[in-house]
DNA sequence: AGCAAGATTAGC
DNA sequence: CTAATCTTGCTA
């Protein structure tokens, strides 16, 4: 693999449907008990707290949220149905709304031994499907929360741009804001959660 | 202090 | 389609 350099803050300083849809095809390193994991940005949404109800932040500032209107480049880990964890980066920085990109799915590159291991499943393009999945994959909790990706394990590391075309769509699994589209993956990557037909042929014709 | 809801997932 | 499972945040 060629080196590449860790995303810088500024990276992360941006609009967070920018950084969601750039996101794409980035690599993420992770460490996991001393193996090293690489994985491949395949599906990422954007959450943007002042016109959006899906989000976390739209009610304002509390305990779990917190890391979403602290400074960019950092994770924001919360616990799902009980059961899972999802990871999000925060985009957010000065002046504007808290904001953050959910990091919906991967495509495992490295390492995957590890992943296989802690999934308890073989299927390469399902390791790394879905956003509990990521975290039950990589091992992240909610101790990851409020996390310095400048920090390292995870980080994000800047890389070729996406070959594929970019499929922006809807967001999945909310109940309100549900016409954002903010909702961006790489066409035909078999690691995508949950593929969204109507929006292809969009994406052919562009 | 109690309670309903939820950015999900796997299995029937 | 539904259960599983628990933390957060709102309401009393």
């Amino acid at each position: 693999m060629l080196e590449s350099a860790p995303l810088p803050r500024d990276f992360f300083a941006r609009p967070v449907q920018v950084v969601a849809r750039e996101l794409l095809g980035k690599h993420c390193t992770m460490r996991c008990d001393s193996v090293l994991v690489v994985a491949r940005i395949v599906e990422t949404e954007a959450y943007q707290s002042d016109i959006d109800q899906a989000s976390h932040a739209y009610r304002g500032r509390t305990q779990r949220n917190a890391p979403m209107f602290g400074a960019p480049a950092h994770l924001y880990v919360y616990r799902s149905y009980g059961i899972h964890h999802c990871m999000n980066v925060v985009t957010t920085h000065d002046g504007d709304p808290a904001s953050a990109v959910l990091i919906r799915a991967m495509e495992a590159l490295e390492g995957e031994p590890v992943l296989v291991e802690r999934r308890r499943i073989h299927d390469h393009w399902a390791l790394l499907r879905g956003p509990g999945n990521v975290c039950q994959a990589l091992g992240i909790d909610l101790s990851y929360s409020g996390r310095d990706l400048l920090l390292g394990n995870p980080t994000f590391l800047d890389g070729s741009p996406p070959p594929e075309p970019v499929v922006v769509t809807t967001r999945i699994g909310i109940s309100r804001s549900q016409d954002f589209p903010w909702r961006f993956y790489l066409a035909g990557n078999a690691a995508v959660s949950r593929r969204d037909r109507r929006a292809e042929a969009m994406t052919e014709r562009a």
